[in-house]
DNA sequence: TCTCTCGTGGACAGATCACT
DNA sequence: AGTGATCTGTCCACGAGAGA
């Protein structure tokens, strides 16, 4: 309180107006784009964090703003045909990961639908994580982290990681000809180094199935 | 399992604004 | 000038999650 009227007299003497934290909140998320994810940290430059984190609660209830789970807003993109749509969980997923610094591959059922071998999507996304294991409800939809080795984080082909994953989802001899298929046709986009480079890191038995993709293979 | 940290919401206080 | 409404920020208690 001290400071806000200390900054309130200053403003005075200068002949400013007083502009609040929320006000300065407000200008930041409208130069954001509509979709974009906000965390309270992003506006910590702009007050104390109780000041930030009150801003974007009265925000909330002034429905500028949305919460989608426990610190993280976003302002809901429009469309002509659904009205206000809020970020996806995978949208949620990647900002959470870009914000903590930690890395994030998709695993189970939720590589499948990824891959588009199953036409189900999972209602909890599950994604291997070298950052801490948690996880996050978003409504009737969850995002769950599950600790692993950097082993299976340092794949560098999104496909080829992707496939790792939904090979080890679906099982050792479970593999039918129509998966192995698309996941050739699949492995075929994916650049040849980063595909040499992440069989290497896969168990033997998907190393095999993985090879049959490569041009000399 | 315990402790610490952080997000949340309510209560409250100081200041301005609008109205009489 | 007085008074109530409103705005804005802080304090505090509680609960959930993370780390030891």
């Amino acid at each position: 309180m001290e400071n806000y009227c200390n900054k309130y007299l200053l403003n005075l003497l200068q002949n400013k107006p007083v502009e609040s934290i929320e006000s300065k909140i407000k200008k930041s998320i409208s130069r954001k784009k509509r979709g974009e994810l906000l965390f309270p940290d992003d506006f910590r430059g702009l007050g104390s964090s109780e000041a930030v984190r009150l801003a974007l609660h009265r925000l909330e209830k002034e429905g500028y703003v949305q919460r989608v789970a426990q610190g993280i807003y976003a302002r809901p993109k429009k469309s002509k045909y659904a009205g206000e749509v809020l970020p996806t969980a995978e949208e949620i997923a990647m900002a959470i990961a870009k914000r903590d610094k930690i890395r994030l591959v998709p695993t189970g059922a939720y590589a499948l639908s990824a891959l588009g071998l199953s036409t189900q999507v999972p209602m909890k996304l599950v994604f291997l994580t070298d950052g801490a294991p948690r996880e996050i409800k978003l409504g009737k939809r969850s995002i769950k982290l599950k600790k692993t080795t950097p082993k299976n984080l340092s794949a560098k082909g999104g496909i080829s990681r992707l496939v790792i994953q939904a090979l080890r989802e679906i099982g050792k001899d479970r593999l039918t000809e129509e998966e192995e298929a698309k996941i050739m046709a699949l492995l075929k986009k994916e650049d040849q180094k980063d595909l040499l480079h992440d069989i290497e890191l896969a168990p033997v038995w998907i190393q095999k199935i993985m090879e049959k993709s490569l041009d000399n293979g």
